[in-house]
DNA sequence: TGTTTAATTAATCAATTGATTAAATCATTC
DNA sequence: GAATGATTTAATCAATTGATTAATTAAACA
C-alpha cells in the first residue's frame, strides 16, 4: 500500500472533494484522511493545519475563474461585445461542469469576504486587467458604439447573471417543483440569452 | 435583574444578530448567551435546540424577502414594468439598510438548499404567485408589448442583479481597493439602472 | 404565610475535533 | 546489512460545544 501512489496527492484530492462538498467549517481533518485512506495524522504531516490545506483548495478553485476571465479580458482581437459573449460562454459552461464550484467559492466569499479580496489585489494581475477593459470601454463610448457605463457595473452584472443562478439552483428546483434537468435546459439557453441581454442594453446601434 | 424584560425576546434579539454576523456552525450557544447577558441553559430551556432557535431566525428574516416580492407581483394595479422597477427598488434599498442578510440567506442557501426550497414550496402561497406573473408575462407577449420571456428566466434575472452585488460587495471592495462608500453610490445608481436593463432586454417599443 | 410552579444558575457530561507525540515501519545509502 | 532519515500508525491531549441536571431563587396562588 505504501507510496503506491502519492500521499501527498491523494491527501490534495480528498480535500478538494471534502471542502467542496461540505465547506470549510463542516469539513474534518478525519473526513479528509478517510476519502484518502490515510492516517489522519498524515494530514497535519504533509500539511501544517487545515486552515492551509483549505487555502490550498480554495486558492486553486479561485484561480480557476479569475484566469479565466482574465485570459479573455487581455485578448486584444475581441471587441466588446466578443468579450462579453466570451466570459458568459465560459462561466456558464464552467458551472454547468463543476457543479459545487460556485457554493464553494461563495461559501467562502461570505465567510471572510476580506482574505479573497486582499488576494486578488496583491497575487493578481486583476487591477491592470481591470482598468485597462476600464480604458476599452470608454474608447468604445467616444466612438458611439456603447452607452457610458463603468467597467465594474458592467462586469457585476455579467458575473451576476451567470453565477448567482448556479448558486440558488438547488434551492429554486426545490421551490417550484421543477426538475433539475429542466433548470439545466434554463441555464443552457443563457449562454446566449444573457449576453444578448446585456449587450442590448449597452449597444447603441448605427442608423 | 430578573424578568425586567422579556427573556425569550431578548434570546430570540441575540440569537438573530450573532446567527446573522456568523451564520449557525460558527454560531455558539455561548455567543447566544453571552450577547443575552443571560445563562446559557437558558437559550435551551427556552428553545430546545439550537437548530429550533436557528431556523426561528432563518425563517424570518427569509419571509421578510418572500413577502416583500409577493406583495409587487400580486398587486394587480402594477404592469410588468412598474413591478420590474418596484421589486428592484425595494430589494437593492431592503439590503443596503440590512447588508448582512444578503450573506446570512445565501449562506443558508449553501449549508442547506433543499430545505428552504421545500418550506417555499409548502408555506407560502408562491407557487401560486409564479404561476399568475407567469401568465401576465404570456398576456403581454400576446399583446407585442414584450418578448417572450419565462417567469423563472426573469425573477432569476432580477434577483440576481439585485442580491449578488450585496453579496460580493466587502470582497469587490477589497479587490479593486475601493472605498465601500464609493461601492454604495454605485449599488444606488442600481436602484433604477438594473431596472431599465431588464426592460430594456424584454420591451418592444411600438412604432 | 406557606406551597406550588416557573425561571435561573452553576456545574458537568459526552461527543467532536484539530493537533501532537512516540513508537513502528519502510526506503535509501554507505 | 546496518544505519540513517523519511513515512506511517495508533494513541492521546486539550479545547470546544450542544445539551442536561440538580440545586437555587423568584413569582403566583391558596
Amino acid at each position: 500500500m505504501r507510496q503506491d501512489r502519492n500521499t501527498e496527492q491523494a491527501i490534495i484530492e480528498a480535500a478538494r472533494k471534502i471542502f467542496q462538498e461540505k465547506g470549510f467549517k463542516e469539513t474534518t481533518m478525519r473526513d479528509i484522511a478517510a476519502e484518502a485512506n490515510i492516517n489522519m495524522a498524515m494530514v497535519h504531516y504533509y500539511f501544517r493545519s487545515k486552515e492551509n490545506l483549505f487555502f490550498l483548495v480554495l486558492n486553486e478553485a479561485f484561480s480557476l475563474l479569475v484566469e479565466k476571465i482574465i485570459t479573455i479580458l487581455t485578448n486584444d482581437e475581441l471587441d466588446i461585445f466578443e468579450k462579453i459573449r466570451a466570459i458568459v460562454r465560459e462561466y456558464i459552461t464552467f458551472f454547468t461542469e463543476k457543479p459545487y464550484l460556485p457554493q464553494f467559492l461563495m461559501g467562502e466569499v461570505i465567510r471572510n469576504p476580506e482574505r479573497i479580496g486582499k488576494q486578488m489585489l496583491k497575487n493578481m494581475s486583476f487591477l491592470n486587467v481591470f482598468r485597462t477593459f476600464s480604458d476599452q470601454l470608454e474608447k468604445e463610448y467616444e466612438k458611439g458604439t456603447i452607452q457610458h457605463i463603468s467597467a465594474l457595473s458592467l462586469l457585476l452584472n455579467i458575473i451576476s447573471l451567470c453565477v448567482f443562478p448556479a448558486i440558488v439552483k438547488p434551492m429554486v428546483c426545490g421551490a417550484i417543483n421543477c426538475d433539475t434537468a429542466l433548470f439545466d435546459l434554463l441555464i443552457e439557453d443563457r449562454k446566449t440569452e444573457v449576453a444578448d441581454l446585456i449587450i442590448k442594453a449597452i449597444q447603441i446601434k448605427k442608423i
